[in-house]
DNA sequence: GTGTATTTGTTCGTATGTATT
DNA sequence: TAATACATACGAACAAATACA
């Protein structure tokens, strides 16, 4: 799990540290129930405020991407916990939410219908291309 | 073109304004070329300050979507602008960005890839349902 | 034509809250 | 918790164009 940080990125950092946590999950290289780091040792690795950390870490929970438990550490959330299932509602929501959004920007652009299909068929392919099954127990991909 | 402000929504007063114009240009309401009401008039008419209306007028012409020219007003941008042309394709690598990390977060909460392209389906369904030509003046594309 | 009032977007400053670390 | 920066919304005053008596 190889987090890097763009000091000069227009992202605050706890969100570029959410979206790399994120694609991990997406990825199968973290499953539920793996722990992640501390926000101590995170935090150090990476140069940055325990804070920012912590922040990204209490915003993953609150989408219901992880489980925190204080000093027992984050691990990944487990998808059948009711908690956690509301807040994946809560997200498909808002996913919902920004697509319909995203397509009525792109038609105000003059964008067709089918352009906008392509787009997001291309976005999904990207998000599944990595296969959930090839890294059991691996590292670095 | 009827525009409503939600004083009690989440979303600052220039971007509600910003997404309901955008819909207005989507929908065909507005068409290139067409003008918008001087920023003291819809400030007035919404009982906001004229900088508010200002500043929605800014990112949409930031944006691509309007021109302003000082106090001949604004009007609905023509796509066949170069500038506009700049925009817009700016708007759209945004636009792919954004997809890319819906469907990764999409992923990471264990959703399929049908299920993605059924939503945006779906989005696209909704954006680009009220018909182009119903309106007094559509056209082009 | 001249002077005045009106309308326009812009400039500058301010208050308040939120975000980020 | 606190510091610092940024975002949001507003108000007063400005300069230029327009309308009109």
């Amino acid at each position: 799990m190889v987090i890097t940080i763009d000091g000069s990125s227009a992202d605050p950092i706890y969100l570029q540290l959410r979206g790399q946590i994120i694609s991990a999950i997406a990825s199968g290289e973290l499953s539920p129930g793996d722990p992640l780091p501390s926000v101590r040792s995170l935090a150090s690795d990476l140069g940055i405020n325990l804070h920012t950390v912590n922040k990204a870490y209490a915003v993953l929970r609150d989408e219901g991407y992880l489980i925190m438990r204080g000093r027992a550490g984050a691990v990944v959330a487990d998808r059948g916990l009711a908690s956690v299932r509301r807040a994946h509602e809560e997200q498909g929501e808002r996913m919902v939410e920004t697509l319909r959004r995203l397509a009525l920007a792109h038609r105000a652009r003059g964008g067709s219908y089918e352009e906008f299909m392509t787009e997001a068929a291309a976005a999904a392919d990207d998000a599944f291309a990595q296969d959930e099954g090839a890294a059991p127990r691996g590292e670095e991909n």
